[in-house]
DNA sequence: GTAAATGCAAAAGCTTTGCCCCACG
DNA sequence: CGTGGGGCAAAGCTTTTGCATTTAC
């Protein structure tokens, strides 16, 4: 009744939280690597590449714990240095004195942040025009350009000039 | 007895450092925004002025205490909330979980910094293409720019391509 | 004289680590 | 089965705070 499936497709099929599909982008990643693949590390690896925002160790440990209990902090703290040294993850700071982590697309995936300082919320963004200028701008000073954080604060525009 | 006062006031001309200068930059930036001057916050303001570097708290510490053993670390934070808060200096993150503090040149001053990964000698640089391409960033996204931190991580090139 | 600033020490985050047990490969 | 990984709790660091005392204006 309602139609036929190919009407709404994407509802039929099960809807699967990403977290608890077999497997995930960086389960995949960290097979790659060589990495042991201990049941914390699966979770962990799930939780992250379902994660669409920008989560702190508590907010891991949290979204851990409601997949597996007696995964403890520390775990966590472990884990993120070692996905971090492994590029499977990269580590922000918002400038509220705690670390946050997201997936790393990409050797490349440079995109940045813009925080509304009046909520919190933050956007993410890319521009090209900005990553050919500090690429510039470092070779111009004399150097290769390893790695770069750019943070914008602002608060919404509400009226336009 | 021992002669008179007069004899050696202030020890004659001492070739004074900067940090003694009767009247430092940031000083005058403090009794413009009608703080209270306490011993302690001259201090603090001759040191803060007399710097070149990022120091962090502890070295902000040590140098005032040279002048000063008696003003606590309690003070040099409070101090340091106080002078962000009055755009007096700003506070900056390198990546290493401290943060660093250096003297706001003005209002619009927005230089950023280039960190030598290898060395951790930071450069600091000013570029006006990227001031403007940040603000035209920030208005495409809907906000109007509050502040901004970019840092960028690097070698030294050893031979140009 | 009064409100604000400071020193001291304790507390509060966030993150790391030692130690011993457990599980992956 | 041996070695790396994990849980737990304690320690480490940087920064903040409560309280009594001192200081600037």
């Amino acid at each position: 009744m309602l139609g036929q499936a190919e009407d709404r497709p994407v509802a039929v099929q099960i809807p699967v939280k990403n977290a608890d599909a077999v497997e995930s982008r960086i389960e995949d990643l960290c097979a790659k690597r060589g990495l042991r693949m201990t049941e914390p590390r699966r979770v962990i690896a799930r939780v992250l590449s379902a994660a669409e925002d920008h989560p702190d160790a508590e907010a891991l440990y949290d979204r851990v714990k409601e997949v597996d209990p007696t995964i403890s902090m520390a775990t966590i703290y472990r884990t993120m240095k070692l996905f971090e040294e492994m590029d499977i993850v990269s580590k922000r700071d918002f400038g509220d004195g705690r670390a946050r982590y997201e997936p790393q697309s990409g050797p490349d995936d440079h995109h940045h942040h813009m925080i509304d300082v009046e909520t919190g919320e933050v956007l993410e963004f890319y521009n090209q025009e900005l990553e050919d200028l500090k690429k510039r701008i470092a070779r111009d000073l004399g150097f290769d350009l390893v790695d770069h954080h750019l943070e914008l604060f602002g608060t919404r525009r509400k009226k336009q000039h």
